[in-house]
DNA sequence: GTTGTTGTATTGTCGGACAATGTAATTGTC
DNA sequence: GACAATTACATTGTCCGACAATACAACAAC
């Protein structure tokens, strides 16, 4: 091992083909501060330019950053600096957990830890346009409460907003991928076992009703519960704890 | 709204440049199953025969998905499909946490939740080679317990260990992150406070002891306290606790 | 069984081209 | 002078073709 080092270690080549180093000084820049939120890069054809190399080349490096939404393409064409849409970098986490094989217990179990605390959070510093939000949640659940499919995407909202609620941007990137594997993992749960629409709708309502009031421990308390609750209508359902949330099609419709 | 929608609703054309449509139509393969792990892509000439476009276009299409590691030139040059690499995607999530300028006590407060989590239940799940690892980890840093870069990375590392023990991807992913912001974030807090090593090492050790009886309560309070005493020396260091966390260049180096 | 050699396939990079489209400048009109 | 229509220009998205570098495989030599 040591060896081997000092043997590799005569210099430290960059191997890395050009477009990835066209990309990492781009980020680079972007990282550091020397390019803020916001600002125009140059035109591709400076680009290339500037770094010496061809036009394709830059725009390969482009590609990754886009990808990552570092930069994007704005109204105009030009390139511009941005912060990363949580919505967009959440989709990556979600799919490299669906391909990573986790089971519905591994998100669950951190689920459990995640969601009450932005609950007890959200509690205390929740803002009233997020309330009232919460709120209109509430009552188009309780309006729709036959429509599987809306009943989903109603509850993988809600619980996004309380995490919003939190003013904690890293709860909200972190809880938001869990759920959204968790909850479009459930689509079809709702016909096999119909009362766990009313279970949820209560849930909802009760933690509504505790952030409303203020009461951390009970938001949370009530978050807990609700939680639970959920496994407990999995496992009636009959699935599998322990296999491997499949991947639906449809889960990338809930971002965006 | 509703007037808008039914005009547009005429068709609903696909309006994304083309090498968007590549990387999504590959992205599809792969999450539908068609593509499993380990297999190989076509080379880049057919698949720009297959989708009927030209090879710089499939090319642009494969770094979007070359940076979310879904893909990866094999040893030869082939393109394979692979699962994300836990490290790469903690990189993405990391960047983009930095720049959305949390601040220190959003990281904190939610390490909080998970690292205890973790610890509880590495305690119940570990297997023998990660304890290895642990113990190990706990020995190096005892030896290097003056060279303040080793002792953060060896901290990172420990954590790291931590997470993995509990045999929960999902954790390991969503804790990364946090853990690199928050603790690259105090690569100098050793030289304003050095009992902080000390304090650091004794937290470590309890930790591994309790993990190693297997005692899940216990290490689950350690390791929140350990958190907290965290936070201390972060407040004793003079920093505020309220600033967006400052993305240290020298943070990639954490991962890989 | 290692070490070269040769041949082939594929990638990485380049240069140039052009249509589509958004931006800016110019003109025309009141 | 302000505002609308038109024109000219810049930039991107896509395509084509080319070539050196390199990884791999098969085979030869030691």
């Amino acid at each position: 091992m040591a060896r081997s080092r000092s043997e590799a270690a005569l210099i430290q080549v960059d191997t890395d083909p050009t477009y990835k180093r066209v990309a990492k000084a781009i980020e680079e820049a972007i990282m550091s501060g020397r390019l803020k939120t916001g600002d125009t890069l140059p035109t591709e054809t400076e680009l290339a330019a500037q770094l010496g190399v061809n036009r394709s080349t830059v725009r390969e490096g482009i590609r990754a950053l886009e990808n990552a939404d570092l930069i994007e393409r704005g109204g105009a064409k030009r390139l511009i600096v941005r912060v990363p849409q949580a919505s967009k970098i959440a989709w990556v986490n979600t799919r490299a957990l669906g391909l990573m094989n986790v089971s519905f217990l591994d998100l669950w179990e951190l689920q459990l830890q995640v969601e009450p605390f932005a609950a007890a959070v959200a509690a205390e510093r929740i803002e009233p346009e997020l309330l009232e939000a919460l709120r209109e949640n509430v009552a188009r659940l309780a309006e729709h409460l036959d429509d599987d499919e809306k009943v989903t995407s109603n509850d993988i909202e809600f619980h996004r907003l309380v995490a919003q609620a939190s003013s904690n941007a890293a709860l909200s990137l972190v809880s938001e991928p869990i759920r959204v594997l968790l909850f479009s993992a459930t689509i079809d749960l709702y016909e096999t076992v119909p009362q766990a629409r009313h279970r949820l709708l209560e849930a909802h309502r009760a933690i509504l009703a505790e952030i409303e009031k203020g009461d951390s421990a009970e938001a949370r308390r009530w978050m807990a519960r609700h939680i639970e609750d959920f496994r407990r209508g999995y496992e009636v359902a009959g699935y599998d704890l322990r296999a491997p949330i499949p991947i639906d099609p449809r889960t990338q419709d809930h971002f965006g």
